[in-house]
DNA sequence: TCCGCTCTTGACCATTTGATCAAGAATTAA
DNA sequence: TTAATTCTTGATCAAATGGTCAAGAGCGGA
């Protein structure tokens, strides 16, 4: 078995390979049934292993989700972690927007995978929020305070401006049906997303 | 059986109330774990009705589900509705933004149960989406337009506009556990979004 | 080639869970 | 009171599903 391998560090070519065909698959089913809905043969179907296969690399059906889950927290902290203090603020903000804009229409499995998690408890991620998101987090908000008491940002709370930040964006990812449900299936909606929201954002809604 | 009533309007004393019973608990399991994560037995314990019972009054699982989402789509409409074109602009969107974020605060499942909803395709609610949803946005969307030709409101595509203010205030009940994780323990993190969103919608991140 | 290790799977098991049903209890209308 | 109707439930079923296992196939190093 993988798990009793001796030095845990080296795994066969196979292993590999099989390893990212699951995660991959079953982050397809997990990101679109959520954890209780999606069964073990779903996620062999979707990648051409039998059932009992797959169990051999993954002994539970909650080691593939936590798996699936770990793998996509890097790089879900990623845009967010390259905020940069030495930059010009409102560019630095347009960039995040963009880059979690971005993020949501070409991973959406991924947000929605997310979305699931929290949404339901967060039962395999709290340690991941209360620990490093919360100091990332935490970090940034100290710089775009530093931003504001320069006079360079309107004062706004900076953990609330995070919030309204992740969930405008993600909201294109996580609400895709309602969102095509009430513009229609005329254009893109990110298309449009991308313009009106960092001038939403940045310029507000009052008139200047 | 109830189903088979000849006056289908007419209902028992006992019906009416145990149907409230059931739905009000449906709401509270649905919400937390997801149509396929809840079992009718969780909902029987909940309201303290026998399964066979619980299943006398709603034939199937799928039948509460859908009675507790209809039970609860025109309530959330209501605060879109009252979004009135004599009004003036910036206090009116202020208004809107302030009930979505009171109904996050006092009907957090609700919004929870919608959020799971759409998040797996809308399986459910998807004509209501595309029907009576659709036509109220689009209605209100030419309000706001009006407003923006009467250079009353910065010129922000009015579509995109309201999924803004639906996302950063319903992220408040959807992400409750990652908000709570990445704030602290100290404080309520509604009420601070109570001054911020409002703020930061209208007034914008560039200082004025 | 040969041997040990890794990989694969058909058959199978136990549990969970949505749903049924017959029989009895409670309620209601006369 | 009585009879019809509504309500309630213990027992039970069938299907779905997570997980196991033994036996065999495949692979890689010596």
């Amino acid at each position: 078995m993988p798990q009793q391998n001796p030095d845990p560090i080296r795994k066969t070519r196979i292993q590999t390979q099989n390893e990212e065909l699951i995660l991959d698959a079953a982050l397809e089913v997990f990101s679109a049934y959520g954890f209780r809905g999606s069964t073990v043969d779903q996620i062999a179907v979707k990648c051409g292993l039998s059932k009992p296969n797959l169990l051999y690399y993954f002994r539970r059906k909650s080691d593939i989700y936590t798996a699936v889950l770990e793998r996509t927290l890097a790089s879900w902290l990623e845009p967010l972690r390259t905020l940069d203090s030495n930059g010009d603020p409102l560019l630095e903000l347009s960039r995040y927007i963009g880059a979690k804009l971005a993020m949501s229409r070409e991973r959406p499995e991924a947000s929605r995978l997310f979305a699931n998690e929290i949404l339901h408890g967060a039962p395999a991620i709290g340690k991941f929020l209360r620990g490093p998101l919360r100091e990332l987090v935490d970090e940034k908000a100290a710089v775009i305070q530093g931003w504001i008491k320069a006079g360079r940002l309107a004062p706004i709370d900076p953990h609330h401006l995070i919030f309204a930040i992740w969930a405008t964006t993600q909201h294109y990812a996580d609400f895709d049906v309602q969102i095509r449900a009430v513009l229609g299936n005329g254009g893109d909606p990110m298309k449009s997303a991308e313009v009106a929201l960092p001038k939403l954002l940045i310029d507000g809604l009052r008139p200047r």
